[in-house]
DNA sequence: CTATAATTTCTGTAATTACTGAAATATCGG
DNA sequence: CCGATATTTCAGTAATTACAGAAATTATAG
């Protein structure tokens, strides 16, 4: 596939940012490729578009299955997988908060809840440290909780409830 | 400092997790240490409880202080640099994520711009390429101003809101 | 100004993580 | 089943990142 400059610089972009979540950079930039790609790229062709190894195709293309991000489709009379991402941004970010929600505050919290049942039976753990322990496990209990119920808001009701912005507080109240 | 093998397992997990969130595991210890501790512990004390080398508790000291998790205290009649974690989980996070936003969302944002600037002359890119990165660019604006307009609630605000759940998708309407 | 304590910088090393290319495996038409 | 093509696994290598310990710098008391 032949990339406009821009698509390189996206590209690239993509890459670097995708480094600072969690993501290895190729993976990252074979993301964008796709997400840019009008039609879906087989395996080969990413891998001679960004320049990087097909085993090393295989292993990132698989990883982005994982996630959701991207899907397998086939060609008529091809043999090839052909890989398309997903389209849409809201899409993206909702999988991309669900995934890093599992992997990172789901843990997080089921360790929280532990130390705070064996606290509760502990001598020798300062009272300070108890408490910060409970005013964490609290907080994100109803960050979580929060979000579970926004998650599953239509996106309808989610951009009316963004775009009301600050409005949103008087109408709450306080 | 002596810690109690709760206290142990916290650090360790919160380091565990602080590499998935992009700090690295020792730094992410300190941050837990100064979180529990009670009172505030100078560098030494930080690199012997945790066992890692006193040089690099400096450095990642002072990464906390760049993210503010961290704040430095002084002690009448002793040289020594004295350092106390963030208190607050719902400061602590807002921290994080405010840092996480002007890392990589910030950035992206304008680079999203200067593409979009571009591509209005660019006869090269296709079609697809370019709704794509527009949708991109449309929705991070979305998202950014709400988080703006959120940010500055007060927390009583927030904590109501959050609170409400779902029930707010009925006051909003539809 | 000097001696001492505290902190930071820096360099080499260790550990981790990512990547390549070859080999092995799987898939499919005939 | 065979041959051809596509995909994956794997082992060695490269690159990155984290770390320790020594050396240098800074700050402070006297």
């Amino acid at each position: 596939m032949k990339l406009t400059p821009i698509m390189q610089r996206y590209v690239v972009h993509w890459g670097e940012m995708g480094t600072r979540w969690g993501l290895n950079r190729s993976v990252a930039q074979m993301h964008a490729l796709l997400y840019l790609s009008a039609e879906p790229l087989h395996a080969d062709e990413v891998a001679e578009t960004l320049g990087i190894a097909r085993s090393n195709v295989s292993v990132g293309l698989k990883e982005l299955l994982s996630w959701n991000l991207v899907q397998v489709t086939q060609t008529l009379g091809d043999r090839r997988d052909f890989f398309v991402a997903q389209r849409d941004p809201w899409e993206v970010v909702r999988i991309i908060v669900e995934g890093r929600k599992r992997r990172e505050l789901d843990p997080t919290i089921s360790f929280l809840k532990e130390c705070a049942a064996e606290l509760a039976l502990d001598r020798d753990t300062p009272a300070y440290t108890k408490d910060q322990i409970a005013g964490q496990l609290e907080f994100m209990e109803t960050l979580m909780g929060w979000y579970e119920s926004i998650r599953s808001l239509p996106r309808k009701t989610l951009l009316k409830m963004m775009r009301m912005g600050q409005r949103i507080a008087k109408i709450i109240g306080d």
